[in-house]
DNA sequence: AGACGTAGAATTTTT
DNA sequence: TTCTACGTCT
């Protein structure tokens, strides 16, 4: 592998703690993924170092880069994973100590929505706050300290929210269930509060290397601290693209590496390898709008960027031009795959999807709406979940009536009413069922229900998704749901494609760990995983392309309303923009419009500090 | 009475 | 897409 000066210092580097300084293009994954080779060159065994990514997708890039350089197998690899899968890993085998038992179950964000609605109903609380109060707590858990983060709030906000972060935890581990921030809140406790186990993984981890070091939260950084026994601790990141604040990631780790570990070296990679010159000056005079950046010097030997700002008068020009304007590349030999539209918010999507099916352009959504997000699979899920862990009210509560089956909400209601103590939505309905106390329809669709999970509760999982399909009668449900034909291909599509995923699990245990830990990225093999990309700009981390589209640059927008407040904020949604400018290779366009939804529409601040750094530049 | 169908509103970023 | 409100059907 080939490797600068920089690349190979930093690679190379024992004996300290080592913090890389990456700026964007500069090879930072390179550069991880040379170490790692390096050190089993070192004669480190593979298994014992652990590799901390910031996805499973590039968890996933690293492993494969991984095997093609080393010719080993990917069970070679068990610890480069993120830090919710590597903590899970670690908890399965110890979680009898804190008094948990397999199989845990993970509840995925639909279930905390659904959990934290149904306590704030109980408590008397308008549940349209249940989305704030949610993020709340998983701040709290996150910022390492819950009481501290709760101490320090507004005294209305805390009780609200306190009292529902109680309920929560309690129902939690009345259920045996885990979120995904208790991940990492239980291995934190696990590693502090068990000397003998904390041992045992510090004596286990040789090496940990760390990616997207800028973004770990101070959870994720306790954890680090205590799973490290040693000095080597390798560290990755770049903190002008530190977006992840809003969820708790704490840049001050980043920035103060050097106090905390006094011997400890830095590396700098400054020349970016992915975009022309112009377009690293660009982004390095936007960035140097924020007052609070570690400095470094970005550049680019590469010359020769095409930039250029445009404003359109409302949001359907904005679209048609950037659509006419991809077709037009396309035809002058750019493929499709090398362009990508970027906005703030994924609402803003739509228009270019239109836009792009008018001119019959091939697109792709990145990191869209979660595959395991969308109805038909959130439905047979549920089924799967409801049967594997009766216990599990959200995921009973929604197969109990889907497809419908005259279980409404009133009788939803009367089975809850029934329950006793911490019994569980189902067990409630099954002694009703048992004692027959409920009308015929409504016994019948039970009876039907709980002997189809009693029967898929030991099946194959593809087998399970299969009887539920026969059973049920789901793909006429689907089908009269859906609007359009064209609608229910997709989601049988989906369907299938959920059959197979399930089908490389062996126990539906497994297949539902899977799913809530891992939600592999699915961009690649959907139809043919071709076209131009529409990203959020957040979900565009880390790629690159020659072509970048930057949209709906306005006030409100990006900078978003909901994150102006503070300077923080602020910064924050700078280096968004920082980000979503360093994507692009040679092309850059950067486009707003003046009139949105009817409503008159400023153009952002972002834009005119790009005409600043542009004329400064001369371009 | 209770379930179903339809129309309309609303949506920051995500492991 | 999900939630909500409202009118109709069983």
């Amino acid at each position: 592998m080939m490797l600068s000066e920089q690349q190979a210092a930093a690679v190379e580097h024992l004996g300290s703690p080592a913090l890389v300084v990456a700026g964007a293009g500069s090879g930072k994954t390179r550069t991880l993924t040379a170490r790692f080779a390096r050190l089993m060159e070192r004669g480190i065994d593979s298994r014992r170092i652990l590799a901390i990514t910031f996805t499973n997708k590039a968890a996933g890039e690293m492993k494969t880069r991984l095997m093609e350089m080393t010719g080993l197998h990917d069970t070679d690899f068990p610890w480069v994973r993120t830090y919710h899968s590597a903590c899970y890993m670690i908890l399965k085998k110890h979680c009898t100590k804190l008094g948990y038992r397999m199989p845990l179950e993970i509840f995925s964000s639909y279930h905390q929505q659904k959990t934290i609605k149904e306590i704030a109903l109980s408590q008397n609380i308008d549940k349209k706050h249940a989305p704030a109060i949610l993020s709340e707590i998983s701040r709290a858990k996150n910022s390492g300290n819950v009481n501290r983060y709760f101490d320090a709030m507004p005294l209305i906000m805390r009780s609200r929210t306190e009292g529902i972060y109680r309920d929560y935890e309690r129902i939690l581990r009345e259920k045996n269930a885990l979120d995904f921030d208790n991940i990492l809140c239980l291995t934190r406790d696990l590693l502090r509060d068990y000397p003998e186990i904390q041992a045992e993984y510090r004596e286990k981890f040789q090496h940990i290397l760390v990616d997207e070091y800028q973004d770990t939260n101070n959870l994720q950084e306790e954890i680090t601290r205590l799973l490290l026994g040693h000095e080597n601790l390798f560290c990755v990141g770049d903190d002008w693209q530190a977006v992840y604040g809003f969820r708790g990631s704490n840049v001050s780790h980043f920035l103060s590496f050097p106090e905390k570990y006094p011997n400890a070296q830095i590396f700098r990679l400054e020349q970016n390898y992915r975009s022309a010159d112009e377009i690293v000056q660009l982004a390095n005079g936007i960035i140097g709008f924020n007052e609070s950046r570690m400095d470094k010097r970005c550049f680019s030997e590469k010359k020769g960027a095409v930039i250029e700002p445009r404003t359109f008068f409302n949001e359907f020009e904005e679209a048609e031009w950037v659509a006419r304007k991809i077709r037009n590349e396309f035809k002058s030999g750019v493929d499709y795959e090398d362009m990508v539209v970027m906005y703030r918010t994924k609402a803003l999507s739509l228009w270019f999807e239109k836009a792009l099916r008018q001119l019959q352009i091939p697109y792709q959504m990145v990191g869209s709406k979660g595959f395991f997000e969308r109805k038909e699979i959130l439905d047979l899920n549920c089924y799967l979940l409801a049967a594997a862990f009766p216990s599990d009210d959200v995921a009973f509560e929604r197969i109990v009536n889907t497809p419908k089956r005259g279980i409404g909400p009133s009788m939803i209601s009367k089975i809850a009413q029934a329950r006793v103590g911490i019994m569980g939505f189902q067990e409630s309905a099954r002694s009703m069922v048992k004692d027959r106390v409920l009308s015929k329809k409504v016994h019948e669709g039970l009876t039907d229900i709980f002997d189809l999970l009693d029967t898929i509760k030991e099946m194959a999982p593809d087998m399970a998704i299969q009887e539920v399909l026969n059973r049920t009668g789901y793909l006429d449900h689907l089908q009269s749901y859906c609007k359009t034909r064209d609608e229910f291909d997709t989601r049988k599509d989906q369907i299938d494609e959920l059959m197979h995923t399930a089908s490389l699990k062996e126990t539906i245990h497994d297949y539902l760990e899977d799913v809530n830990l891992v939600r592999e990225d699915k961009d690649d093999d959907d139809g043919g995983g071709k076209g131009v990309h529409l990203s959020t700009v957040h979900a565009s981390k880390g790629l690159e392309y020659q072509m970048a589209f930057i949209v709906g640059l306005e006030e409100q927008l990006f900078p978003h309303w909901r994150s102006m407040e503070s300077d923080r904020e602020l910064e924050e949604e700078r280096r968004l923009m920082y980000v979503a400018v360093t994507r692009a290779e040679t092309h850059l366009y950067v486009t707003s419009a003046s009139s949105r939804r009817k409503k008159r529409a400023k153009k952002s601040r972002f834009f005119y500090e790009l005409d600043d750094a542009m004329d400064e530049l001369g371009l």
